[in-house]
DNA sequence: TTTATTTTTTAGCCTTATCTAAATTTAAAG
DNA sequence: CTTTAAATTTAGATAAGGCTAAAAAATAAA
């Protein structure tokens, strides 16, 4: 059985190997658990000793098989917990990361199986991030970031890179979500900001909003 | 904010204090928690140092209103999480109290709320246990134990004392739940021993079933 | 009212998960 | 190929929450 502590972290090496590739450093885990490299170090050898990533001293760190499984179901049941809070509760699409940070935690597979049955085995979560299924298999989507359009292409939001509630919320003021059809009016060679059109309305965007947003290019 | 150990003690203190009274023994909360005496001290001391419990040493320790106001909103979140997994999830009501007793722990104020509505503002739990509304007030019942029961008086089951899953299952095997109409056939003066009527078939059981088991007289 | 027993507290130690400061290793510059 | 800088690990502390063994206080027996 895993800590919270030990299932957080392995959770955040997951994404980490995921976003940049297998043999995470020990600063990038430290960033991303707002914690100190020295912390990481002691829990990144406690990790090794329990086989659910390998790790060599100064060499950085990836999952085995058994903690990318590990890391996997806690996203599952982060996913299908979102899912839960904003169908059945009601809660907006910017609330419900905190609340699923705690109940990814909690342990009863005969719980998440009822609830992935009660919620009719969703595909993908509030933000558009993609559920394994109860094996650990994520589906293969093909999104494309928002920054990677050239002028006049087109497509429809299929998810966001981050999920922060400002950063929700700044979408929700420019009526921005699941499902928007985008288009690429306009974007500047220079500092890759874009004009945008969304439902009639043009939006100017900077590069980092347009690099937090997946479309699927249609 | 309280931690997961404190809310336990807290919750733990409180049952105590309703079943025996106020000046809760260190050894009554060791057994309870499963746990030791001299830790008990050390964490009835902290929550005294945090002004949800009275304690002098040697005299027990009893909750004061801040800590009976958490205690019984932990009561709450963990009946409202069993209503859920039973009404909801289609658990049967001997698998939900270890699901609930992690469940209970969750903190966000909004879920509980959207929770409660979500459920329709059940007044009882699966094992016919009172649900706190949200400023913390219990609705008196007014309920017996079948022990107390003469021979030939009748009652509704309304609610279980103990509810481990072994108490439950042996219930589920005579058919006895909350609803069931329970008539005293007999009563045995040397060892408190009953036989007793179910959906018109007779049944013997212990005084240790008879003190578990509460009914409402009619 | 002494003595014995039970209950409770204290003392000292352990584990987990943190931290700061210092040492060491690797990577980058010159 | 040295020197410097950055990344990583180690050493030593701390706080929470638990344990065992011993001391102290409260109760019960004699
Ligand atoms: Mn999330
Ligand atoms: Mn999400
Ligand atoms: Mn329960
Ligand atoms: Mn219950």
């Amino acid at each position: 059985m895993f800590t919270l502590a030990e299932e957080n972290y392995l959770k955040a090496i997951f994404h980490l190997e995921n976003d940049y590739g297998a043999g995470v450093s020990t600063n990038a885990i430290a960033d991303k658990m707002d914690t100190r490299a020295s912390s990481v170090t002691d829990m990144i050898q406690k990790l090794a000793d329990k086989k659910v990533i390998s790790y060599q001293k100064y060499k950085g760190a990836s999952l085995t098989k058994k903690g990318k499984s590990i890391a996997v179901n806690i996203i599952r049941k982060h996913r299908l917990w979102e899912v839960f809070l904003v169908e059945k509760l009601d809660f907006q699409w910017d609330e419900v990361h905190e609340i699923a940070e705690q109940l990814e935690h909690i342990k009863s597979d005969e719980l998440i199986q009822r609830l992935d049955l009660f919620l009719e085995y969703p595909d993908f979560d509030p933000h558009g991030d993609p559920i394994p299924d109860r094996n650990g298999y994520i589906k293969p989507t093909e999104k494309k970031l928002l920054s990677k359009l050239k002028k006049n292409q087109r497509g429809i939001c299929v998810g966001v890179k981050e999920s922060s509630a400002t950063f929700l919320q700044y979408l929700d003021t420019r009526k921005i979500g699941i499902g928007s059809s985008i288009t690429v009016i306009d974007k500047e060679e220079f500092d890759q900001s874009m004009t945008i059109l969304v439902s009639n309305k043009q939006f100017f965007i900077t590069k980092k909003i347009a690099e937090n947003l997946y479309l699927k290019t249609i």
